[in-house]
DNA sequence: GGTATATAGTTAGTTAGGCTAACTAATTAA
DNA sequence: TTAATTAGTTAGCCTAACTAACTATATACC
């Protein structure tokens, strides 16, 4: 098997277990993996556009629709008018703000937990792959 | 952001943009990119129970049996017995054998250009860390 | 200015790819 | 010989996406 294939293999493998480990800290606030990108996502770089969005995580908007109704409900995040009137924006409510900084510290150690024994320098590297490839593939 | 967070965003990021592209491939032949992770097994490290492949590829049961039944539809796998009555042990056909050779063929060039520019020695660390979380997760 | 086209978001229905619970058949331990 | 364990299956559920087709608004073209 050559090396990039091998890479694949092990990037495959390792995505249900990650997931569901992530889920599985994620269910004490009523969320699971994919809205808690969402939540850092708004977190990180502010409001944002239903498409913005699609782009960002690279998927559909009727995607995003529905991650976002599940986040409103949740009162984690509002929508407010945008630029014109198609246009509305997401953005984090107060208590989305707190419950993002709560998420990220009960996270903490479990995601160094999952990489113990992996220097830094190697956590760059291979995010810096993965980060290539997503530019690659998504052009 | 700390790195460990930074690495796991990156890391779900990829996922779907990259099964997207490997299924678009396979559509040719019929397959998924879980039936081909399972052929994959199946041609590297030979015939293997239905428990051996759900221990491998860290998923349950009934899904092995999901995977295992659409692709003995296909012709490129086939049961047979295994060590009691119980046990049946899963391996490709001669037709499956083919196919997996030429389905690696096919996908060498994708794969390549999604890991163009990136230095051998890195996708051999990003290799190694995601091989390290599993290690760590799985546990 | 009026019509065609494009854009933002929604709704409805489908899919991949998992999961758990509960089952049967065969095997092993008490 | 009875109870517990193990291998695989069936049924039904769930997440997290997808496409197609829709509405409402905005822009471009003649």
């Amino acid at each position: 098997m050559t090396i990039e294939q091998e890479f694949f293999n092990q990037y495959r493998l390792m995505y249900r277990p990650f997931i569901n480990l992530v889920n599985v800290q994620l269910g004490k606030y009523q969320l699971y993996s994919s809205q808690w990108a969402l939540l850092r996502l708004l977190k990180d770089k502010g409001p944002h556009s239903f498409v913005d969005i699609a782009n960002f995580m690279f998927i559909e908007k009727p995607s995003v629709t529905r991650l976002v109704q599940k986040l409103v409900e949740l009162g984690y995040v509002e929508t407010v008018a945008g630029r014109d009137k198609r246009e509305k924006l997401v953005q984090l409510t107060a208590n989305g703000e707190e419950i993002v900084q709560e998420i990220q510290a009960h996270l903490k150690p479990t995601m160094e937990q999952a990489l113990a024994g992996v220097s830094e320098r190697d956590i760059e590297i291979a995010t810096q792959v993965i980060a290539n490839i997503c530019a690659n593939i998504n052009r």
